[in-house]
DNA sequence: GAGCATACCTACTCGTGCGTAGGGTTACGC
DNA sequence: GCGTAACCCTACGCACGAGTAGGTATGCTC
């Protein structure tokens, strides 16, 4: 048809594979910018250089899309945070390059990951995606925390830690989002700042220091 | 018509500000469980009561609804939290009271607030209301710090405060999300579990310790 | 160069749910 | 007791967007 070769004067024929990589590209591009509901398929599909169906037949629902989407982003910053926090440093040297890992990634992502991310714990269907990413996040700090401890010779409950856990972990996605909200922030000095807050926390933690609620 | 009669036996006219607030009450309700979108309007007017014109009567958009629900469920938010920290005491008791409050409410209004507040944070038109909310809490945390700081002739940067505020704020968030998804969990322990992260911390930093990057 | 799988398209259907038009009934002031 | 304002209803219109039917072209194998 005349149409598409003016639209698309190099149109080429490409593999499943790379056309898959493409759709995603403009999934996160789009979702990130309305949000998954007033994302229209048919604008990813328009974004991606491809007609509709294209996108069922590769990726499949809309939904389905957007848990590839997270999963192929999540995927890939767990890989840069765990590629970066050797698991036989000492608890801050960890924990320091975990978070600079962290930042970084979401730094050089700014409106992929952090805004994907940010929809994710809305929508029913995809908490749960979430919940196990932030779940292996959390079993690793608590991880580290329950082995520092070890090292000391004491002995915390299982919930506290992984609760405390938590704490550092929400506080870390909160700061991401705030990086996500400033495109002028600096990633590693987010990540210091972070690490201020954890760290300090932790160390006092570790050497047994414990508050506790005054009488009444 | 007869529909009515046998629907509603006990039919009654009652006065807006009645309505608006059972209006507001199924609102929360049935975008706590099925999420801004999946909601229906006809649900919540069903849930009300009441039929679909006199909710875009008496508020508005969808849209607005949702807003209007956001507000009245965070300005009671704020109350509790204020109600219990009085700005004379020292920061740690403050600290620790705001906490209690904060997590108090969330535990009793658990599938109400933080769902609500879940998916404010991805659909764009409520982020900024949210937002809002948000710098209010950092604001108020951030000026302790401040506060608390200048008792001791130190100084720090304005933003670094404000980023350790939000930190503090972000993990306080996550541990409520937590508690919402934990319904045999206790309030006061979290809070007490989240003081114990926050105020270690924090107190290190009140101290004028500060942790910075090794080098390399 | 025939056959087949794969890449790709245009042009629909159809459910869903927001928002409204247009009209009825009860209370309350005077 | 009569007007008027506030309360409340039963329908509908209508847009939007997910998902599909059905067909075309291109490269790869043998």
């Amino acid at each position: 048809m005349l149409a598409r070769v003016s639209s698309t004067p190099t149109f080429k024929r490409l593999p499943r594979a790379v056309r898959e990589q493409q759709m995603l590209d403009a999934a996160v591009k789009v979702f990130s910018r309305r949000g998954f509901h007033a994302a229209s398929m048919d604008e990813i599909a328009d974004d991606a250089g491809i007609s509709k169906p294209m996108v069922y037949a590769y990726l499949g629902t809309k939904e389905e899309l957007f848990v590839a989407c997270l999963h192929r982003e999540g995927t890939r910053m767990m890989e840069a945070i765990a590629g970066a926090a050797a698991p036989d440093l000492p608890a801050d040297e960890r924990l320091w390059r975990g978070l600079r890992a962290f930042f970084g990634f979401v730094g050089a992502h700014r409106d992929g990951w952090a805004v994907l991310y940010r929809q994710a714990r809305g929508e029913q269907p995809f908490a749960a995606e979430l919940t196990t990413m932030r779940g292996r996040l959390v079993e690793v700090v608590a991880g580290m925390l329950d082995h520092a401890l070890r090292a000391k010779g004491r002995e915390v409950g299982v919930t506290d830690l992984e609760v405390v856990a938590y704490a550092l972990v929400g506080a870390t996605e909160s700061l991401a989002d705030w990086l996500a909200d400033h495109p002028e922030a600096d990633p590693e000095k987010t990540a210091t700042r972070m690490m201020n807050v954890a760290w300090l926390g932790a160390d006092q933690l570790l050497r047994g220091v414990t508050w506790h609620p005054p009488a009444g």
